[in-house]
DNA sequence: TAATATTGTGTAAACGTTTACATTAACTAT
DNA sequence: ATAGTTAATGTAAACGTTTACACAATATTA
C-alpha cells in the first residue's frame, strides 16, 4: 500500500505551494493557465486523488446525500433509491442510507447520525406523521427533501406521486369500463397519500355522476389478509359492488384471491384495480390494472431538487412542492370492454 | 445554527487538554475514573457529539461499509443490502452505495470512489468475471468481502447461497413428488451460480437413479420470454418432460405461463420450480415452489464477517468462505402428491 | 512618474480528531 | 533517602484540504 498523492506532493514536485495546487485544481480564476496546466499534468502524472474527508473536515460538509426510508426492501423504496444514486452521482455525490423501520426514534437517530457525517443533504420518507424532529436538519442548514410521504408543514421541498390524480384515474378508467358500483379500498386515513386516494376516488365518481355509498369504502392496512376479509365484506352487501379500485396493491391483490375463490369472474363480474404498480401485479391471474408512480423517476427528481438548491444563490430559493404524473397500467382485471 | 461543541470545548470547561477528553471519550485505560466521569459528563451538559469526519481524516479509515450491486432495485440485492444495513449499524458504521450496472468499468470507478471515501470495507457482488480490479482494494489494505457473484480468487472473503444444494433439493423434491423426467432452465454457464445449479440438478439426478438426458437441459437468459420459448421447445420434444426445475424464477415464470396457455396442469401434469424466491412467485397461480436464498441473512452476514475481521488481531485472519444452505419453500406448482 | 489596480502566488490558520512522545507527581524498592 | 516504576496528563504534530489575508510584480491610470 504505497502512500497516496497529496496536493503537498504536487506543490514539491513544482516548486510552488499546496494552496496554488489547491486553486489550480479546482479552477480557481485566479491562477494562470501556464500554472493550471502544470499542476494539472503533475497531478495525473503523480496519480494523484483527492481526499475527499479531508475536503469534507474543512467545509464542514461532504459530497454525500443522505437517504433515509422506511425499508431498504421494499420494491418502492429501493427503486426510488435507485434513481436518487444515478442522478447524485452525475454530480459527484454518494449516498449513504439509513432504516427507520417505520419507527420514529431510529428515524431521529439515523437524522443525528447524517447530520454528524456532514451530508449535503437528506433525502427521507416520513416513518410517521411526526416531523416535529426534521427542525434539526434545517437548523443545521442542511438541504431537505422528502418524498412519498411528505412533510408538509416543514420540509421546504416535497416531491411526491400524484396521489389524487392516481386514483382519479384508477377510478374514472373503471367507469369508462362500464362499472357502476365501485367500491374503494381506503388504506389508513392518518396518512396523507391514502386520504389523498380517497379523495381521488371520490372525485372521480362525484364528476362521473356516481353516487357515493359509504358502504363501499372500506378501510384496511394495505395487507393481503385485510384486502381478502374486505372483499368478503362488500360482497356480502344487500347491493354488492361490481368493482374495486384499492388505495393499496396487496388489499387488491387480496380482493382478486377472495373474488377467485368464490369463482367470481374478473373482469366480466368484478373489476380489479390496485395501487403502486408491485412487481407482482404483472404476473397475477389475471394480470392486475395498478397506478405506477413512476418510482425511478421519482428518486432522479429528488436528486435533481438537490442540486437545483445548491445551485441558487443561498437564500433565493423556492421551496419546491413537486407532484409527479402517475400513469395507469390498464391489464385485465380491469378491462372488460374489448378495444 | 449554532456551533458544535468539540473535545476543545470540553476541555477547556474542564481546565485540561483535548488529548486527555480525547482519551477519556474513548475509554484508554491511561485515564483515571474521575476524570472520565467528569469528562463523559460535561460531554452530555454540552451536547458534544463526535464529529466522524475528523476522525476519519485523522485514522485515513471512515466508519463506513461500500457496497457495491449491479442495480440496487433488484428484490434480491435490495434485499442482501438491507441486510447489511441492520449488521453494521449495530456496530455504528453505515452504508454507502453504488451501483455497478453489471458494467466492469462502472464496478471499478466505484471502487476508486469507495477507497477514496476512506471505506473500512467494501461488500461487492461482481459485475463480471473479471475479478482482476479488485487487486486495488486488496493493497489499499480494506476489507472485501464478495457475496452471491463472488470473486473466488481474489476476495479473500466470500458468503453466498448454495446454489449446488439449492438446486438438488429442488430436483430432489421433483423426484420425490413422482416425477420421471425432469427438466432443467440454465443460467449462462459462463456465471459460476448458474454452472452451480445446473451441477446440483445433475447430482440430485444421479444420485436418485435417474438418467440425464441433454435435451431436457435447456440454456435461458433468466427472462420470462426466454422461459416461454424454452418451455415450447421442451414440451415439443418427442418424449417431453414432466417437470421443469428453472435456475431463475423468471424463465420459470415463462415456463409456468407457456403450460397455462396450452392448457397442462401444473402440478398434475408438470412440475415446476424456480429459483431466488422472487417476491411474485407466492402470488402466481398456481403458486410457485423456489428456492429461497435468505438474502436478509446473507446481508447480515456479510456484515458480520467485516467485524470477524476487524476484531482479529490483523494478520491472523482466516479467509471465509460461506456458503449459506439455502430453503426450498414448497408451493402448488410442484406438489401432486397431497400430504 | 508616482499612485493605483490588477494578477498571480505565498503564508498560515483552520476544520476536529488521534497519538507518539514528553513530563510530572506519586509510589515502590532498596 | 535515592533510584526506578507507575499512573495520569500534557504537548504538539499529523491527517489533507481550503481560504482569508498578505505580498510582490506587473499593468494601468492620471
Amino acid at each position: 500500500m504505497t502512500k497516496k498523492t497529496t496536493i503537498s506532493d504536487i506543490a514539491r514536485a513544482l516548486n510552488t505551494t499546496a494552496a496554488t495546487v489547491s486553486r489550480a485544481l479546482s479552477d480557481n480564476p485566479r491562477i494562470s493557465d501556464k500554472t493550471k496546466k502544470l499542476v494539472n499534468d503533475t497531478a495525473k502524472a503523480l496519480g494523484y486523488e483527492p481526499n475527499p474527508v479531508a475536503a469534507a473536515l474543512r467545509n464542514g460538509r461532504s459530497k454525500i446525500i443522505g437517504v433515509i426510508v422506511p425499508y431498504i426492501d421494499r420494491s418502492f423504496f429501493s427503486s426510488v433509491i435507485r434513481g436518487i444514486e444515478e442522478e447524485v452521482k452525475k454530480h459527484g455525490y454518494n449516498i449513504m442510507i439509513c432504516q427507520s423501520l417505520e419507527d420514529k426514534d431510529a428515524e431521529a437517530e439515523n437524522i443525528d447520525i447524517l447530520i454528524n457525517a456532514r451530508v449535503a443533504g437528506i433525502a427521507l420518507s416520513l416513518a410517521s406523521n411526526d416531523e416535529s424532529h426534521l427542525t434539526k436538519i434545517i437548523n443545521n442548514n442542511i438541504a431537505l427533501v422528502t418524498f412519498d410521504r411528505v412533510a408538509d408543514n416543514l420540509a421546504p421541498h416535497t416531491v411526491a406521486a400524484d396521489d389524487f390524480e392516481g386514483s382519479y384515474l384508477a377510478t374514472k378508467h373503471l367507469i369508462d369500463q362500464g362499472y357502476k358500483r365501485i367500491a374503494h379500498l381506503a388504506g389508513s386515513q392518518e396518512i396523507n397519500i391514502y386520504r389523498n386516494r380517497q379523495r381521488g376516488y371520490r372525485a372521480a365518481l362525484e364528476e362521473n355522476g356516481h353516487d357515493i355509498d359509504n358502504d363501499l369504502i372500506v378501510s384496511t392496512n394495505s395487507k393481503v389478509a385485510t384486502g381478502r376479509a374486505s372483499a368478503e365484506k362488500l360482497l356480502n352487501l344487500k347491493n354488492p359492488p361490481d368493482a374495486i379500485t384499492s388505495a393499496s396493491d396487496f388489499s387488491a391483490l387480496g380482493a382478486l384471491q377472495f373474488c377467485k375463490s368464490k369463482g367470481i369472474k374478473i373482469p366480466q363480474e368484478i373489476g380489479i384495480t390496485g395501487f403502486a404498480n408491485e412487481p407482482f401485479t404483472e404476473y397475477l391471474e389475471p394480470s392486475m390494472t395498478s397506478v405506477s408512480q413512476n418510482t425511478l423517476e421519482m428518486g432522479k427528481i429528488v436528486g435533481q431538487v438537490f442540486f437545483d438548491q445548491f445551485n441558487t444563490v443561498e437564500k433565493q430559493t423556492q421551496y419546491k412542492k413537486i407532484l409527479l404524473k402517475p400513469e395507469l397500467i390498464i391489464r385485465k382485471s380491469s378491462q372488460r370492454i374489448s378495444n
